[in-house]
DNA sequence: AGTGATATGTTATACTATAACATCAATATC
DNA sequence: GATATTGATGTTATAGTATAACATATCACT
């Protein structure tokens, strides 16, 4: 991941992502909105709620648990971060998709995640789906394994 | 699901098929592990650790997280059930896998499950994976929305 | 300024899971 | 058959994840 991307730049581009997003939404990225984007922004990797939460209150925001998981359901909604459901962790969302699929590859080696945009598996796994009958609402694929970059060493 | 099979024979098929992955790996299937196994299937829905826990302690077997925690983690490492990342709720396996790979239809409405065996999106998957140079290891699919029958409703 | 809607603070508690160590049971070895 | 070894279960305690419920504050609009 570090060398395709400026890290700096790339919390800069999520947090105007974000201002874009909630001005076409008329939503409103509060400071602490704002701020738990920006710390999983800038942790990079997927980030657990009460890490955050530890981070949130050395910044004089309250260190309560509501705090934290009120930032993430409006992060969440808004499409601007995914829950890593096998981890219980966060990450930011630095696709433009639609909000009803998260596909990501996690290495569990150096715990990189990154997210894919391929649209052929959607087709594929929408064609599956239609054969059964069912209309799916939400999908979310976890591949584990190790990168590029791990499978080296 | 219902019409496509008699429930009680698909709890007995689940427990034979349980005896023979464990006589094949020279594991056993102790009375806890059975007992799970069974109320797993019985249930026939995503069950959570906790509500097996209570079936459990009415069954005089002891009532300790551990207890149940324990067979599902036997149950899971022999591939005979599964865990539904995003509701933290286990389902039995009827699909003869290698262990590596598990896809869901989940319905939102019913809260029945449907694991999926299309190796199409294996292949889809592993190839999107290859591109990356990333090795996959576990896939997890999980797509929520409605089942043919509650959307005839 | 007053009103309604949205956001945050705060307390308490529910839900999910594992660590650590003791005891017991099954199998293997002598 | 006694005993050592391994695996399974019992038990206590605690860690980790998340939400309910209600109070207070802030924003946006009139």
């Amino acid at each position: 991941m570090w060398q395709r991307h400026r890290h700096s730049q790339c919390i800069k581009d999520a947090i105007n992502k974000a201002e874009l997003t909630c001005q076409t939404r008329q939503c409103r990225l509060t400071p602490i909105r704002r701020k738990v984007l920006e710390l999983i922004w800038k942790n990079h990797k997927p980030i657990k709620a009460y890490d955050l939460l530890t981070q949130l209150s050395s910044e004089n925001f309250s260190e309560k648990p509501p705090t934290v998981y009120r930032a993430l359901d409006f992060l969440q909604k808004n499409n601007l971060i995914h829950r890593i459901e096998s981890q219980n962790a966060y990450i930011g969302c630095n696709t433009d998709h639609d909000s009803f699929d998260s596909k990501f590859l996690i290495c569990d080696k150096c715990n990189e995640v990154e997210e894919l945009s391929e649209s052929k598996v959607n087709k594929t796994l929408f064609d599956i789906s239609k054969k059964q009958g069912f209309s799916p609402s939400l999908v979310n694929v976890e591949i584990h394994g190790t990168c590029a970059q791990c499978a080296q060493q």
